[in-house]
DNA sequence: ACGAATTACGTGACAAGTCATATAATTTTT
DNA sequence: AAAAATTATATGACTTGTCACGTAATTCGT
């Protein structure tokens, strides 16, 4: 190794150490990790995507269920649920129907296919959840939550805030 | 609201209060609403796409880098960053060259245009970063850090044992 | 009871991230 | 020194996620 080449790897390991304590970025590294994880284990059971599997989850589960529902219990955008819909029905995995009570909501139904494709890839998607909580303690994991959760009430309450923080720095 | 959608709401609330403790769709929520604020940010005060904000943070700080590096710093994939890199160098913020030293190595330069669009952007990242140094304290902060590396470790152990349990499972 | 605001859904456009694969340069093995 | 393995980069194909906007249905205010 020449001794540029040197020179970077030691800025590259010094940056390294920096980055490993900047809370986004590892949030980013593990909330990927655990999806293409779980995307993994679904191929390797079936022809699932996760969005597709979480939508059977949830609806062998509390189904029926609107897309609105679906899209508060995965706090996703109903748009990601909405652009699954069709495969899935295509696939023969759900019916959706407009309620009677009121026709805005599509209620997404399990067919007998469905529950069946949900039930091939839920061993290891179960197995999977109780790895992790093997792995946690119940004290650990409610640490975690909670720590999680006040991130998220922390970036709420200072978007508006940093979004304007910008003219005001100039200004002042 | 009909008796229909009055059991439908309570299946909601009961599948969410469910889903609150469900650390993988947490993490993802979490790190999701993390990268929306940034790109929020990013867009007012430039121009620049998260992946851009990054490769001029990390150049900055401690370029040159190769893609490699800068992959390896960010915890993403190599081909991220890299298709990042033309358009960065149409809008002249970086140049790349080979190494002399081993030709492999594309090296990132930021440009006096690139540091420019760095510095617009890193006063708001900076406060951003302040505000959540702010929200906990630098025990809290150690423990989430901590926690985050143990789930990300226990990713890793239990990921090929979870692609070979299915069978197991079966012929067990 | 009518007009205004809200809510649900769908869809186009985009960013961010993955993997697989190809090619070139380097290193390791024999 | 030639062959084999590894490494760095680029690129095609794909999934996941966002936002913005349009339309239809509902609810709210007067």
């Amino acid at each position: 190794m020449g001794s540029d080449a040197k020179a970077r790897a030691a800025r590259v390991a010094s940056r390294c150490g920096n980055q490993d304590a900047n809370l986004f970025l590892r949030l980013l590294a593990a909330s990927t990790a655990s999806s293409v994880q779980a995307q993994r284990l679904l191929k390797s059971t079936g022809e699932l995507t996760i969005t597709e599997w979480r939508i059977l989850w949830d609806t062998v589960e509390a189904g029926p269920l609107s897309v609105q529902d679906i899209a508060l219990i995965q706090r996703s955008d109903h748009s990601l649920i909405s652009r699954a819909l069709p495969g899935m029905r295509s696939k023969g995995y759900i019916t959706t129907k407009r309620s009677a009570e009121d026709k805005r909501n599509s209620l997404v139904h399990v067919t007998a296919k469905g529950r069946r494709a949900y039930e091939r890839a839920a061993p290891v998607m179960k197995a999977r959840r109780r790895a992790l909580a093997k792995a946690f303690t119940a004290d650990e994991m409610e640490t975690f939550l909670g720590l999680i959760t006040r991130f998220e009430t922390h970036l709420a309450e200072t978007s508006s805030d940093l979004e304007t923080s910008r003219s005001h720095a100039v200004s002042v």
